[in-house]
DNA sequence: CCAGAAAGTCAACGACTGTTGACTTTGCGT
DNA sequence: ACGCAAAGTCAACAGTCGTTGACTTTCTGG
């Protein structure tokens, strides 16, 4: 695509830039990886968008592959789950309806690009090590499975809302929204395998 | 002129077959979208599956996208939510938990390819219409809300589990991950801003 | 039997992709 | 001031993609 950003010479007079220009890439990476697939994303794009020559954007990180792993590591920074914190559920609801209207990045990187064979491993890993696995830590029996459940939860509210665009999740009152989401996940964190816990 | 022996594979020596190749083109389209995405999975991919030049494949569709729109349409069939059901939360997590073991389409074409620009509104519109459009009828008040998280629990349980192989949803024994998957929906549909509606 | 439509093939276009070798420009150390 | 390495550019490669025009083969209706 075109883009205008072009400043045709010498944008910094000054000295030695290397460590800004990788993060003009680094930054027009995230932004393109949040609003479209792995695929989709061309390295020309980041490179117009950053202002440099493709060249330069592929041998300042090695490979597209590389420079998404990247760009997911800068863009989502690890939900802060605090070890004590009892309202969980309501933290990650508010995070999943209110982040995105903010900050258009984090999870959308993920969601964008699972289901590409060279980008999957790299989202794999990420929902595990910085998701599933501190989260499991404040769950009780099948800890790991209750934590991907409610990533499961998180990731296919996203799709349906910011990507697809589906009226029952972006109509409705965030508030009531965010009610509705944080009842869920507590149930998917407190019920335990035999019995009913919030039976009356 | 008996130089090209070349014809390699007169698979059916007999008469008019256009509706047979049509299908066998559709079922390999159905297959390769079910494991790859939009922009993965290639017309040639699918001609060589269905033993035809690619050209042929592309003229007997019109276009990729319309080959793609015709494949979700064959691959997934509604989910059959009876008027009456009243063990729903079962049934759904039931088809999500065994159906991708049986035969792997359905959801798989779904969740691979919401991405993509062309083929995102095909996708959504399926999940409207076949998924949150008649379950809400089943629902109370914020019923396409309900509806829609639902199915994005579904949609996220199964991205997490067929697409990125995630441990807490692969190991557990199905039927206790079924039951915690039931417990959620059903908690999910039952649930009011005040309290349990919960009839019998 | 024979015309003609349908079924299917072939080769190519034009655009796009990530990647690479060779080049030029810039800045710093001495 | 000079040299040299780093920063950055340029053009091209080799491959893939969906798509199309022209062609041949196969079948069927009159």
């Amino acid at each position: 695509m075109e883009a205008y950003r072009n400043l045709p010479k010498h944008r910094k007079a000054n000295s030695r830039s290397r460590a800004t220009t990788r993060e003009r890439i680094l930054h027009a990476a995230v932004e393109r990886f949040a609003r479209a697939s792995y695929e989709q994303t061309g390295l020309r794009d980041i490179a117009a968008d950053a202002g440099v020559d493709v060249a330069y954007v592929h041998r300042s990180f090695g490979s597209k592959e590389r420079l998404f792993a990247e760009a997911v590591r800068a863009a989502v920074q690890p939900i802060d789950i605090l070890p004590g914190a009892k309202d969980i559920g309501t933290l990650l609801a508010t995070h999943v309806i209110d982040k995105p209207a903010k900050n258009p990045h984090g999870l959308d990187i993920i969601i964008r690009s699972f289901s590409s064979p060279e980008a999957a491993p790299v989202v794999r890993e990420f929902i595990v090590n910085t998701f599933v696995e501190p989260l499991s830590r404040q769950l009780n029996h099948p800890a790991e499975t209750r934590a991907t459940l409610i990533g499961a939860l998180l990731i296919g509210i996203a799709i349906l809302r910011e990507v697809l665009h589906s009226p029952g999740l972006t109509q409705p009152n965030p508030d009531d929204l965010k009610r509705l989401i944080t009842r869920t996940i507590d149930e998917l964190m407190q019920t335990t395998a035999g019995e009913t816990t919030s039976r009356s």
